[in-house]
DNA sequence: TTCATATCGTGCGCACACGCACTAATTAGA
DNA sequence: TCTAATTAGTGCGTGTGCGCACGATATGAA
């Protein structure tokens, strides 16, 4: 009601204080808060296609193999052909990728409790529920039914 | 409890949905989801020192005079001498500027809308509210007192 | 089989985010 | 007052985010 631009600037102010965090907590490890991401989607998942990558992290293809290449550069991840689609290829963490995630991993620790700490206990999974509610409504593309006209346009 | 990096990751995502919605919708009115916030901020407050609207967006001082520059050589911004500081600068918008930005708010209102839409009525605030919980934590660089050792460094 | 269409990765361009080093000006302290 | 510390802005470098166009391969339909 009172300002519709405070939900949007609470989430970007939010985002961008985690990521300026992470990116100062890791800068010992050579590692920046996206690549990080990258390295856990991997750590979860490995040998994903880059766009399967991409899809999951959720980046850009073109972003995830820019940050592919300098990983791969510094030997913490592997490109290797695909098996049956020789379009693609498949990412993959090296042994020093593995090793460099856990550390990162733990370092990153502290900030997550802190950001959990921040909260009432049982708030933390009402904000992920919420967060997680607002994506999915952003990434589908149409809006409901109210609003405005809008997409009658196309 | 079960992984602590969930709500992180829901962070993220839900940012960047917002974030590439945002600059989709602005593009035919050729301002970017970023320089929305400038803009909004400069709307709301004229005539702000760069280093008190970097404040308020939150974002980077020279992130914020990059902008500026941009948004200058586009007739949207102007930058004049302080009146009693001779180092710094301020910034307000022009008339086209808060044309411009009378436009774009406008445009984006579906956006917001739909965010609001995608929760219960009263969720709207709680999200915020929790937003701001984190983001205040996050940039309190200390970590509150359980965690790790941590801060007894420096 | 052949051909249109979809998909994967690449390369390029632009805008942001931030750190850092540097200059200039202000402010605080001895 | 004169100096030291702080503060505002600038310029540069690196990494991320994304769109778009392009070539190569895969896939489905005629």
């Amino acid at each position: 009601m009172s300002d519709m631009s405070e939900l949007p600037m609470a989430l970007r102010a939010a985002y961008l204080a985690l990521h300026r965090r992470s990116d100062a907590r890791f800068l010992e490890y050579g590692v920046t808060a996206d690549q990080f991401v990258l390295l856990a989607t991997l750590a979860r998942g490995d040998a994903l296609t880059q766009r399967e990558l991409a899809r999951r992290m959720p980046s850009d293809p073109s972003t995830v193999r820019a940050m592919l290449v300098l990983l791969e550069k510094r030997g913490l991840v592997s490109r290797d052909a695909h098996p049956s689609d020789s379009r693609a290829r498949t990412a993959a963490l090296t042994a020093a990728g593995k090793r460099k995630f856990r550390q990162v991993f733990k370092a990153g620790e502290s900030i997550r409790q802190q950001m959990l700490e921040s909260l009432q206990p049982r708030d933390g999974e009402v904000l992920t529920r919420l967060l997680n509610q607002v994506a999915e409504s952003l990434n589908s593309e149409f809006v409901s039914v109210s609003g405005f006209i809008d997409s009658a346009a196309s």
